[in-house]
DNA sequence: CGCCGACTTGAAACACCTCAAATAGGGTGG
DNA sequence: CCACCCTATTTGAGGTGTTTCAAGTCGGCG
């Protein structure tokens, strides 16, 4: 059921206010949903990884646009025919209903993140992806990978890209981390640290 | 279906951690969800108001705490019956769905004004309260009744109480709004402006 | 009418942002 | 395989917005 779709870099998956007429599933790779306001500026809602659903709004449309960060397998479901099946399949609209509940949860867990000081949202951040990293690479590194760039991660976490950078280098220098290269980060501690 | 409780002002409903029995629906006042921190800070999650659900974390346990803010009607519903009814009812199932669907769509909003600038976040708060006013008390009065204290939307807000007073007096200021009382506040613009 | 807690105002400190410049990495072509 | 270039990232200095701490003022309730 759906079909897959193989898309590259920074490519457009679907844009706010399109009709919503598919979910995705991730197989491989890293998707970002965001919402870009006038003056430019762009808010990342939500980002996506190997087994993730995204796109799930219950409506007409979709409130956020969605692009890859990195090149990206996906499985394509319309969301019609997943509706009508819905209506009459109650384990369809149960898996519907987990779907939305990991959702929620999520927004819930960004929307406490971005209370936090610079210092502890790049930091929160960076156990996210370590938690994401070890559920996709299997093997236990303590390496995290960010796939994203540093723009990502400040539209995420609502900061610049130069406190991204500072929240780092500080987090380095308590050697609390440490950088083999920008996008390869090694996590020395075991909790995320208070103010 | 489900039994009514009634309430006093500042009462506790349930608290984070506990085992999540109930589901509630306001039928009459204001409830908050809210998270405290070791430091005493405390993170307001959500508002609800009449006609509002709220405490459907599906999950084993409630992952905020609840209290009144006002004196407080509300249905409790079991969530264990409601469970078994939607692992066969498709309806019921559906239902919960949409439920769902309104807590996320109101977690993704509020992770939105979390990004704004002080006076935004005070600005939108007030045009949210202003839309729930007037679903609730037909009359369709200009004035919003905020039910809540400063302290209240500051920790929605995530702002301190002194700069939640700052910006309201800004708004005054350039005639945005104008106060009768602390609690009673008039809006004259038809959207919230910009930075 | 007066008291008490809620709200507002003020001044200084702090955190994050802005603008500007330096550095470092990664990919490409020689 | 190395040097180069281009872009991503880091670093620096100064400005802005929000917080903190402290003192007032207001309004609701007894």
């Amino acid at each position: 059921m759906g079909s897959e779709k193989l898309l590259g870099q920074d490519e457009t998956i679907f844009r706010k206010g399109q009709r919503a007429e598919n979910i995705y599933k991730i197989e491989a790779g890293c998707v970002r949903t965001f919402i870009r306001y006038g003056n430019g500026r762009r808010l990342v809602v939500g980002l996506y990884f190997a087994g993730d659903y995204f796109g799930l709004e219950m409506h007409d449309k979709y409130r956020v646009s969605a692009e890859t960060v990195t090149p990206t397998k996906m499985l394509v479901i319309g969301r019609k025919a997943l509706n009508s099946r819905a209506a009459t399949n109650v384990a369809v609209a149960n898996g519907m209903l987990t779907l939305t509940n990991l959702e929620l949860r999520r927004a819930q867990q960004h929307s406490l993140i971005l209370r936090l000081s610079a210092n502890e949202r790049v930091g929160q951040f960076l156990f996210e992806m370590k938690k994401l990293n070890s559920q996709n690479d299997r093997r236990n590194k303590k390496e995290v990978n960010l796939v994203m760039s540093r723009q990502d991660m400040a539209d995420y976490l609502n900061l610049t890209i130069e406190s991204v950078a500072r929240a780092l280098t500080q987090l380095k220098n308590v050697s609390a981390i440490s950088l083999s290269s920008p996008r390869r980060i090694a996590i020395h501690i075991r909790k995320p640290m208070a103010a």
